[in-house]
Parts: structure tokens; sequence; C-alpha cells
RNA sequence: CGGGGUAUAGCGCAGCUUGGUAGCGCGCGCGUCUGGGGGACGUGAGGUCGCAAGUUCGAAUCUUGCUACUCCGACCA
């Protein structure tokens, strides 16, 4: 390709709009164009990363089994009327109706699509196990875009389907995907960890989600520094603390100061404290709304999934109102303890662990000292709802505790038959017999990918793109080609050979200054400068300069072809 | 959806407080010089100041309403 055909569009100036680097390293080096909130245009380099990132996923899955297939984006809305989802999955599923005024979804993910599919396709156990897969734009009607493709209403992903008699042979399959997934991001060249998830709205029983380390991430993941253990946070035990809870020693006292006073004005260590939240609970039909005390120790934070995922809270998790707190407590929120609740508490591992502690008193801007849970307090449940911190004990048994930002670019499940039966996908097993079949699915942004990629390779300059996914291999840049007839015609000559020899070069024709064209070629991350001029030529060299690192080198001209084979 | 911010040329911004000829830098066109790191000089093109209504002799500027974008929280590949 020469730059003078092709669609450069590169900015000098960053635009005020982008907030996080890949973002706006997108924007700079032309890959992307935003058209509305989370929706963008492909520009020429940006389309050649996102369709090499998607060949090497495609060649994955493929060599992991997968079948690829395409289904479409519009689905009738009573298929997730079948599954339930329709009203499961909320705002988040853009709803359209066609010109009869039938229902339509676009679509955020296929399990309802590729489970029918499967259900009428396959009759027989001798068919099973099969994977299919497609790479095709979804749509979810995000509460927040942000970070330019990073979080996209519209995006490239993707997903493919597990189908099994047996549970055994899900795990297997499971596990197979677990490796093409970790074969995608070694030739991607990403820094990645795969970690244990939760498993959301989709469902399920087991999950692992794989993220792209980089302080951008809106994930925190937690470590262990000894072991391979990694989890979502929302997912990571925070163990019990070890040894026995501590005997009463002190009687309890009344303080005229609400906690938060009492940790700043005295010399009280706030892990010698434990906050109160009120949360809703959850309800049979037609009960009045029920609310439920959860209680941690001060310097921890309640973790909402781990929360929602009790049986007595509702999901999604809402915190009571300032009307049914002091319904229940007759104080402000900021005064809340167990002592005296009628509703039940829902205490943390840790802080059941104390003794001796300071709660608030359920009275405005009064606290208890020397609290006890059994002397006290009456009836706890103690449950693992808070978020794990760095240096916790790994859950693993091995090592502590570190915690650090990610990127979520593949998700896997073993959904089980949650799908299978709402939308009746069976086959006749052995004894001929319907047996319902037991599914996986696997899931990576390849669009998000991309911005990934660039969140762990750039620099001053721009982008500094991985091999296997870089837009071009080579850029050709001659100086002053205008005037000097020689540099032209190498400049072409070579030019020529590599197009030849099926090498992805970028022909920098353009009348520029040198210094514009290497900014350009910098911030696209072209991985190789082969840089053609006057001052060379006369010892039939050329210079490479390496854009990973730095490296600059001279060549003989009849050498540079043998760099592509 | 809640809470902030912004909207003036392709991009980055000033002007608005105190109403009176729409500006700067980059980019873009043309010309000359220059030619190994976003060069210089000259000369041009490009804007119904987000939209609508109001106040006023007069609105980018004041008032009201709307819309879009964006940042912080809940959702997720």
């Amino acid at each position: 390709m020469r730059t003078s055909q092709y669609l450069l569009s590169t900015l000098k100036e960053t635009p005020a709009s982008a907030e996080v680097i890949s973002h706006q390293l997108m924007l700079r080096a032309g890959l992307v164009r935003n058209l509305a909130s989370g929706l963008y245009t492909w520009l020429p380099t940006g389309l050649r990363v996102l369709k090499k990132v998607e060949n090497i996923v495609r060649e994955e899955i493929q060599r992991a089994g997968g079948n690829e297939i395409l289904m479409p984006m519009v689905q009738p809305a009573d298929l997730w009327q079948e599954s339930g989802r329709l009203d499961d999955y909320g705002p988040e599923l853009l709803r359209l109706k066609d010109r009869h005024q039938r229902d339509f979804i676009l679509g955020p993910t296929h399990e309802e699509v590729v489970t029918k599919l499967v259900a009428n396709e396959l009759n027989s156990y001798k068919q099973l196990p099969l994977t299919v897969f497609q790479i095709q734009t979804k749509f979810r009607d995000e509460i927040r875009p942000r970070f330019g493709v990073m979080r996209g209403r519209e995006f490239l992903m993707k997903d493919a389907y597990s189908f099994h008699l047996e549970d055994e042979c899900l795990e297997k399959t499971y596990q197979i995907m677990f490796d093409a997934y970790c074969r995608i991001f070694e030739r991607l060249e990403l820094n990645f960890r795969p970690v244990i998830a939760d498993t959301g709205s989709i469902g399920g029983e087991k999950s692992h989600e794989f993220h792209v380390l980089a302080d951008s991430g809106e994930d925190d993941i937690a470590f262990s520094d000894a072991s391979d253990f990694a989890a979502n946070i929302e997912k990571a035990e925070a163990l019990a603390p070890t040894g026995e809870r501590g005997e009463p020693t002190q009687d309890i006292e009344k303080v005229a100061l609400k906690l938060e006073r009492l940790i700043k004005t005295s010399e009280l260590d706030v892990k010698t404290t434990v906050k109160t939240l009120l949360v809703v609970g959850t309800t049979e039909e037609g009960e009045p709304e029920k609310i439920v005390a959860l209680v941690l120790r001060g310097d921890h934070q309640l973790n909402e999934v781990k929360a929602e995922n009790l049986a007595q809270i509702a999901s999604p998790l809402t915190f009571a109102t300032d009307e049914q707190v002091s319904a229940i407590a007759n104080c402000h929120s900021t005064s809340l303890g167990p002592k005296g609740l009628t509703v039940e508490v829902i205490v943390d591992r840790s802080a059941a662990h104390l003794s001796d502690f300071v709660c608030g008193a359920n009275e405005n801007n009064h606290s208890f000292t020397g609290v006890n849970w059994q002397r006290d307090c009456g009836e706890i449940n103690i449950q693992d709802i808070r978020n794990v911190v760095a240096g916790d004990p790994s859950p693993c048994g091995q090592g502590t505790i570190e915690i650090k930002r990610g990127i979520e670019v593949g998700h896997i499940f073993q959904l089980g038959r949650k799908y299978a039966e709402a939308m009746k996908c069976s086959v006749l097993n052995e004894g001929g017999k319907n047996q319902t079949l037991t599914m996986g699915c696997y899931g990576i942004g390849v669009s998000r990918i991309v911005a990934a990629a660039i969140e762990q390779n750039h620099d001053k300059y721009g982008i500094k793109w991985p091999k296997a996914i870089a837009p071009f291999q080579v850029a050709i840049v001659p100086m002053n080609m205008a005037k000097s007839a020689r540099v032209k015609e190498t400049a072409e000559t070579l030019y020529e050979s590599l197009l030849q020899a099926g090498v992805e070069v970028l022909f920098d024709d353009r009348k520029e200054r040198p210094g514009v064209m290497f900014a350009d070629h910098e911030l696209m991350g072209t991985p190789l400068l082969v840089i053609i001029g006057e001052r060379n030529l006369d010892a039939q060299q050329v210079e490479l300069k390496n854009r990973i690192t730095g490296e600059k080198s001279l060549i003989a001209i009849d050498d540079v072809m043998a760099l592509f084979n």
C-alpha cells in the first residue's frame, strides 16, 4: 500500500474526548472514529489490526474443534421469552419492532439462537460433542459506554458454544478452550492471567475470565504471590481469621460520639470497629419488604456480588432508604450497630472474629465500646461478604493476596443445562431416551483486545504493536524522494519486491519532510522501518529501525528481502 | 439512572464576567525556500458560535427549555 492512496488520518493533537491512552492513540493513529456514544467506525489501519486479531482467534478456536457459523444479529423476542431472559436481561437489551409490530431484539449474545439451532439439527448422542462459534458484531446498550472501543455498545465478539451429553465431556472441552484461550493471548503477546470468575447474568456453574493486566482496567484481580491462584475480586474468597475469637474482657459502654468521629478523634484502630449496612432482603410475593443487616470490619469493603449471591439478600443489591433505616434503628445510617437490631444480622468472617469491638449504638451520634458478639448481640449468621485486600492470606492456602487491575478480554463458562432445558435441546442417548444436553460458552472481546494491546504496548511516540497484529509488517520511508531519483528508484524497486513476496508493506510516497513521516509511522506502531536516503546509497545500504527496541542498523539493499523469509 | 463538566473552523482552544465587525495555534489549498525527526516565509479556503424560544435597537455573550458528548458510580467481552 502507498500512503498516497491510503486513508492515513493521523492526528497531531489528542482529541479532548479521549481519556485512556489506548483511546487517545486509536484516534491519533487513525484506527477508529467516533460516530455516536459507544459506536465507532474502523478506519483502514484499525481494521487491519482487528482482522489480524480476529484471524488468530479463529485459527485457535478452529484448532480446538470449533465450527464457524454466522447467526443473525436481529433475533425474535420470542426466543428470549422462552429462555426467560427477555425480562431478566434488563435495559441493556435493545428491543425493537418490525413493520408488522413483531418484537425483536439486537443480539447481545447468542445462547438462545444457538441452542435452538442445535436442538433442531442434532438428534443423536453420536453427533456429540459439538462446538460451534462465530465472530460477529454484538450490541449491548451499555449504561455508560467509555474508553473508546474498550466498552462500546457495538463491538466485535467471538462467541463459541459447546454441547455435550454428560458433564465430564463438558469439563474436557472447557479445558481445551481454556488452553486455546491461553494460546491466543500468548500469540498476541499480551501479559494476561486467567482468573476465577463470577458467572453473572449469563448463569451457570464454573467460569474463568481472561484478563490483560493494565492499570486502566476496570476489574480488580486478586493474585497469590506464591501460587497460580488468581480470581476476580468479586469471587476471591476472604478466609476466616485463624485462631479462636478472644474472650470478652471489657464491659459494654456507651460513648456520645458517632463511630466516624470516634475514629478520627481518638487512638481507636479502625480494625477494632464494625460498620453496619442495611440492605433489602428477598421476600415471597405479597410479603412486605424485608431488611437485612450486613456487618463488616471498619476497614473492609462490602463485596456486592458475594452479598447478592446469599439467599436472604435481594438481587440486585439495594441499600435501605433513610426512612427504612430510621424505622428499624431509630437513627441515621451512620450510627447503626448490630446490638439490638430486630432484623437478621449477617456478619463477615473477619468482623465476627473480633472481641471487645466498637460499633454504632443505634442512637444518633452514639457508639458502644467493648461489644462482644455472643454476650451482646445474640444470634448471628457468619458469611464471607467482604472484598479481599492486599495482604490477606490467599484462599488457595499458599502465599498472600496482591491486587492488580485487569481488562477482561475473555470469559468462559460451564453453563450446564440452563438453556438446553429452557429451549428443549435434547438428543436420544444410547438407551434411546431423550436426554437434555449440557453446554459451555466461551467469549472473547475481539475489538476490546485491540484496545487492551495498546494499553500494554505503547510509549510517548505512539503504539508498539506486537508483531502478530501490527497493521503493516514494514514501512518504506524514503528521504527526500522528490529530489533524488536514486532514492525513488531504490524505494520503488524494494516496494515491488516486498509486494511480490506477499509482505504487508506501507510505502510512504508522500512529499513530506522526514520528521512527519517518522512521527506518523511511530504513532501507527509499524514494527520495522526501512529508511532509504542518499546518505547510505553510495554503499548500497539502507537503514533499518526497530520500533520496539529503537535499534537502528545499516543493511545492504540486497539483504532486505531476506528479512522476510 | 443519579451526580459533575463541556458544546465557537477538521483538531486543540480563547472570546462570554461588563451584549456592538468571530479570533489564535495546529491541520488543509497554492507558491517559494528547505529536505535524516511534526521546518520557514508568503498567500488563501473554511464557522447560521449544539438546537429552539425569549429579553434587547442589537445576543457566541443575558434568560428558559431541549439535545449531544464526556467524566465519577451500578453493567460486562
